[in-house]
DNA sequence: GAATTCATGTAACTTGTTACATGATTTA
DNA sequence: TAAATCATGTAACAAGTTACATGAATTC
């Protein structure tokens, strides 16, 4: 439901197609909602069946034909319904905790190396988030400056989870190797 | 793949019914990892097929009887491979911020309901953590010092994810409603 | 007497993932 | 020349959800 809510919502924005809904899902709510390019063209393909949006083909001239889907009446309906219904409850999956939590027995060194790839691509996201406020591009998409300010709140809300995770782990590592496992960390 | 390694991970630390796995899930995981009976009735069955776990017939007098599944030895190689294996990516799914991102328009009054009634479901969740340590029940399941300490570790995961959350919706009010929407907050 | 808990499960459905297929254009 | 990008999609599969069915025992 959500996902179709948002294909609906990134549409009221900016009529596009389905190729392109995946760069702006990946470019803007990536860190909070993941998607795949086939959910997107089949929610796209029911959405259409259903008359919420409407597609009008557009030929590429030697590059291919674009379908660029656009909302209808229905379709805005639609969204503006789910932005006032209560919300899908959050349902966490956190692999790393869910590991860890039957981790007692693996050595050291080797519980190390996870929690150290995670670090590592914990500050690869936080990095991607700060250019993302520092790039200003938001302010040039946004159709206002309270959308704007939305936009910025929600990628400090990433920035906010990546540095909460970090600290745990460096809480975990103290907590668990409190004499360091190897030289560097 | 998560879902299936945990459910070997409860196992070994404690042969059980499908019923009671689902407790067990809600009650240490239930934070990070969510699970329904469906899955872990397939996923035991499939486990069972597949000679990772036997089950034993346990007559319940009176009340029906309990399948007992225990790991056999290829049950605890694969429990094990698992926890030396590289994470599944964390893929959060957030229906707030997701809902959020579209919701300019929607009027302040609204988009205060639906920020208050989740802020409201994260004081319940962060309560409970909270029961949960004070609880030390995990101190009598846990197999050694160790083990408990990584619990506890996952339950302060839980509860500074709710205090971010929180501090985040604060920031929000804040900046989206400078005056206040209403007596109270 | 009604609702909840214990305990099993099935069926149907929705959502999410992976792999594949096509074919032109641009970049390395 | 190989790979990446643009752009469409399909098929098969895996994972997650919802609703239902059964039936005894216990609690309200």
């Amino acid at each position: 439901m959500s996902l179709r809510a948002a294909i609906l919502g990134f549409l009221d924005l900016d009529p596009t197609s389905g190729y392109s809904l995946k760069q702006r899902f990946e470019g803007s709510v990536g860190s909070f909602w993941s998607v795949t390019q086939s959910q997107i063209y089949r929610e796209l393909h029911a959405l259409e069946r259903e008359k919420k949006v409407v597609a009008k083909r557009e030929a590429g001239d030697g590059a291919p034909d674009r379908k660029v889907y656009a909302l209808t009446k229905a379709g805005r309906e639609e969204l503006q319904a789910w932005l006032r219904a209560p919300l899908e409850p959050l349902q966490l999956r956190h692999p790393l905790l869910l590991k860890f939590v039957f981790a007692a027995d693996v050595p050291p060194e080797e519980l190390d190396a996870v929690l150290s790839r995670y670090e590592a691509s914990l500050e690869v996201t936080r990095a991607e988030y700060r250019g993302r406020l520092l790039a200003k591009e938001i302010f040039s998409l946004a159709r206002n400056k309270r959308e704007a300010a939305m936009w910025v709140l929600s990628i400090e809300h990433g920035l906010a989870w990546c540095d909460t995770e970090l600290e745990w782990l460096k809480k975990t590592r103290k907590a668990l190797f409190p004499g360091g496992t190897r030289a560097g960390r």
